[in-house]
DNA sequence: AAGCTGGCCTACT
DNA sequence: CAGTAGGCCAGCT
């Protein structure tokens, strides 16, 4: 590996709990998460969601307690794991490995770092808290959220309550807020 | 580069 | 309740 290649490098760490398979993918120079997977049934799928986006990953166990963590946040526990961790700078160039494509995109990730645990909030509180209209364009931002569970897009849903989709299935999104506490009625959060 | 396409929203049936 | 037309706007092509 020559230089460039060395800093752009990105390991890939699975974890399995309870027959899902958790991945990350994370740049050893700067210690950060570039990609996070929906919990997956196989671990190739799970591997896939990272590796698609970098084709000169590195498979490796040097993570395997971060993996480890987002299964325990997926669980619906509490953990240290913060925005830290995670690489949210905006994306400048065609090599730059920045999952975080656009400013809109990052405020609104960081806005939905915001939402406590345990409760949720609609995809139209957000647009507004970035002064726009733009709901749609708010969904579909979190559709490709490269932080899933850190960043808790699961807790966003729509005006009347009901759940919305989610990039693993709405059912998957259930589930985890199921996990967190949040009381659901068929396809409805209670308040 | 002018049209698509969407993790949405409101208003109405 | 359910379904949908028409509105909105960021990002992709």
């Amino acid at each position: 590996l020559n230089y460039i290649d060395n800093i752009n490098e990105v390991m890939v760490s699975t974890y399995k709990s309870n027959k899902l398979y958790f991945s990350v993918g994370i740049t050893p120079a700067t210690g950060k998460i570039v990609r996070i997977s929906l919990p997956k049934q196989e671990k190739k799928a799970a591997m896939e969601e990272i590796t698609k986006y970098y084709p000169n990953f590195e498979v490796s166990d040097q993570y395997v307690d971060i993996a480890k963590t987002i299964s325990r946040m997926y669980q619906g526990k509490k953990t240290d794991l913060n925005i830290d961790m995670l690489n949210l700078r905006v994306n400048e160039s065609y090599d730059d490995i920045s999952p975080v494509k656009t400013y809109f995109m990052r405020n609104v990730l960081l806005e939905t770092y915001e939402i406590p645990f345990g409760e949720v909030r609609t995809y139209k509180f957000l647009a507004e808290k970035l002064k726009t209209r733009a709901y749609r364009a708010v969904g579909t931002a979190l559709g490709n959220n490269p932080f899933p569970m850190v960043i808790p897009c699961h807790r966003v849903v729509k005006s009347d309550l009901t759940i919305g989709q989610y990039a693993g299935g709405s059912s998957l999104k259930k589930e985890i807020l199921k996990n967190e506490g949040v009381s659901i009625k068929g396809n409805k959060i209670l308040k």
